[in-house]
DNA sequence: CGCGCTGAGTTCGCTTGACGAACTCACTCG
DNA sequence: CGAGTGAGTTCGTCAAGCGAACTCAGCGCG
């Protein structure tokens, strides 16, 4: 009755949301990777209360994902902006296929709101899905999932879903 | 004042999120990726309130990322299982990417807790950011994001953010 | 020096959402 | 007919998100 036996609880899916899954982290994560940086900014920019605002960035912060940088603008006192560290600019991906959906299946305009260039050549950039053997893979389909613990008997699922 | 000049309420990642953001929906859906399909099984394998649930199956449903086929096990009356449509095979790269940065980061005991091999040949499967010229990005800070609607005049940011 | 301004929080009621247990309903098998 | 089961629904409780109001520190200005 097991499904495909093996242990939820360390899925690495459900890890990263307990880290990034809660409502803003991921767009205050996008504003940090589009350069915003300051408090009142992200504040203004993704109209989420204040006090959620500052729960998220302490989280992120804690998490390793972001970190305060103190900075001096002129006229004013020392304050912090929150800069990614690598821990947090390795999310990129991640966004970068949620952007990717939305731009598919929720644009109505036809087009991406916001493209993605390459910095040196100035093409379009999007992601793939390959293998070590260099194959671009299609999808979903062409994946077979294989836990790292051995199934113990049963085997309910043996791989990508069907139609 | 303005950073970067572009509407983030048309934001894709923001419009992704209002449909899959909610709490359980993409473990829901890693799940569906995994060949889990039955409602009980979805139930005991998350550990997930039934009204949640039920919730949350329905908009994805309504969503057009699952649909309900009808199917009659043996020794049952007829019901209907959760399958993956188009739309959501689609989200694959967003989970994986999820997934790929909690096994590099959450990961204590040195390996992820679920492989991907690709059918075909084997290999082991990621994702890689390219460009359409065919060069492979290493990360965020090779790309410049360009909005769709030019900046009027402000451009606080004018790409990846600094280290 | 005292005053007001500003960025960054914090506090406070209120509403929404998640939770787990109990209840319902429709069938099927014995 | 009666027990069993999958798929919900209902309910009371508790946590989270919300907007508005309040706090606090340091700065420029007069």
């Amino acid at each position: 009755m097991d499904e495909s036996g093996w242990d939820r609880s360390r899925c690495s899916v459900a890890g990263t949301l307990a880290v990034v899954g809660e409502k803003w982290s991921l767009l205050v994560l996008r504003e940090a990777f589009l350069g915003v940086r300051r408090f009142a900014d992200l504040q203004r920019v993704l109209g989420a209360p204040r006090a959620v605002l500052t729960d998220r960035l302490n989280t992120l912060v804690a998490e390793g994902l972001l970190r305060r940088v103190p900075y001096r603008a002129e006229g004013e006192r020392q304050r912090h902006e929150y800069r990614l560290t690598q821990k947090g600019l390795d999310l990129y991906p991640a966004l970068v296929a949620l952007m990717a959906w939305g731009d598919r299946y929720l644009s109505e305009d036809g087009e991406a709101p916001l493209g993605l260039r390459h910095r040196d050549c100035g093409e379009r950039v999007h992601l793939a899905l390959v293998c070590d053997a260099g194959h671009e893979l299609s999808g979903a389909r062409d994946v077979r999932p294989v836990p790292a613990v051995q199934p113990p008997a049963a085997a309910v699922s043996g791989g990508a879903p069907p139609r």
